[in-house]
DNA sequence: TGTACATCAGTGAACGCGCGTTCACTGATGTAC
DNA sequence: TGTACATCAGTGAACGCGCGTTCACTGATGTAC
């Protein structure tokens, strides 16, 4: 059942970028590695051939979940100027539609508390991910870069927070107000 | 072994409280029934005739940790000016020790995510609790009712977002700025 | 280019383990007379 | 107040289950000649 490289490194892929949403909608320790390579059509058994353990691929998962992140970020941002580029990542972060597509989207919201709580390749990975969204942020903001790198860090984890917050609340109204409020003070502010 | 009235809800009372500290600390998956009443100092086996689930403690836990981070805002609220009192609070919830001090801190920044995929009870008691939180916080904000349950809605998720960043990343500058910038743009803002 | 062999992706069963939950039992407490 | 009995908090063993991980095996692919 040998498969040629480039079959082996696409499934690769593939495993990882399931997993990114699998974990997201059921939490690191509530998605198994049954669960995770069935997601990718595969069997248990198989996993080891591509990972050492399952932090690794959680790690993975946590990264590629996060450059997906930026990416819909570059293109939110139009070629408009940098304020307006700026309102347009946070407005779309904070949309009801990312609210509402937790799986897809940005694991800080999806799995924040765990990822604060977690250890080895995780936690470095999402370390790591914090620096590079918030400096995908800070690209837009004006002023010395002490201060763009303070507010885009602010910027980040308040959104993040709201986006937590909006799923967990059951009132609709306060879920699309908290949204509307974060993106006015993140925006305007 | 059968234990007074006083001493039944005394024990109770210690399962809850200490669980709360515990699944914050662990996780809500990551506390096991066996690790949580050992934390009570009991047995696993006597669980079921103080609760009918997991689930029932989980929630019970969240609501008491809740009313604890309530009940510490109150208390950071001295009697100054309402304007005084909201920054006090904002500034105690995003204080470094607030950060380091896990277990005994707010759920929302310890389970947030893990709270919003949450069902049942705990789902239940974790929206409750936040209108319950973000109420406290209102009744120090200037204005008409609405835009006070609004500034107050996102302010909470926003310390909640940034106290868990603050926590998930790894270089202590960086989480330092973290919670400076956020006290800074939720006072003044 | 053709053949022989080593590699290794994927399968499915099995490992020990801890999970949430159940249960028979113990013995101190609360209740009824 | 004293006695007899029902209650029930807590123990510790056991339940089935799914976890992360390991392993023998299969067979198509890559490599060496």
């Amino acid at each position: 059942m040998k498969k040629s490289r480039t079959e082996t490194a696409e499934t690769r892929r593939r495993i990882v970028e399931s997993a990114s949403k699998r974990l997201i909608l059921k939490g690191i320790e509530g998605a198994g590695l049954n669960d995770l390579m069935a997601e990718a059509g595969l069997t248990r058994g198989g996993f080891y051939r591509h990972f050492a353990s399952k932090d690794q691929l959680v790690a993975e998962a946590c990264t590629f979940g996060l450059q997906s992140t930026i990416h819909r970020s570059g293109a939110s941002a139009g070629g408009e100027t940098p304020a307006e580029a700026f309102a347009a990542i946070v407005n779309a972060y904070l949309s009801p539609e990312h609210r509402d597509n937790r799986a897809g989207g940005c694991p800080f919201a999806g799995l924040g508390s765990e990822l604060a709580r977690s250890g080895g390749e995780t936690r470095n990975a999402a370390a790591r991910g914090f620096e590079r969204l918030a400096g995908a942020l800070e690209a837009h903001l004006p002023g010395p870069p002490e201060r763009a790198r303070a507010q885009a860090a602010y910027t980040l984890s308040a959104m993040a927070g709201a986006l937590t917050m909006a799923r967990m609340v059951d009132d609709p109204v306060l879920s699309d107000t908290i949204l509307s409020e974060a993106r006015k003070r993140l925006v305007d502010g």
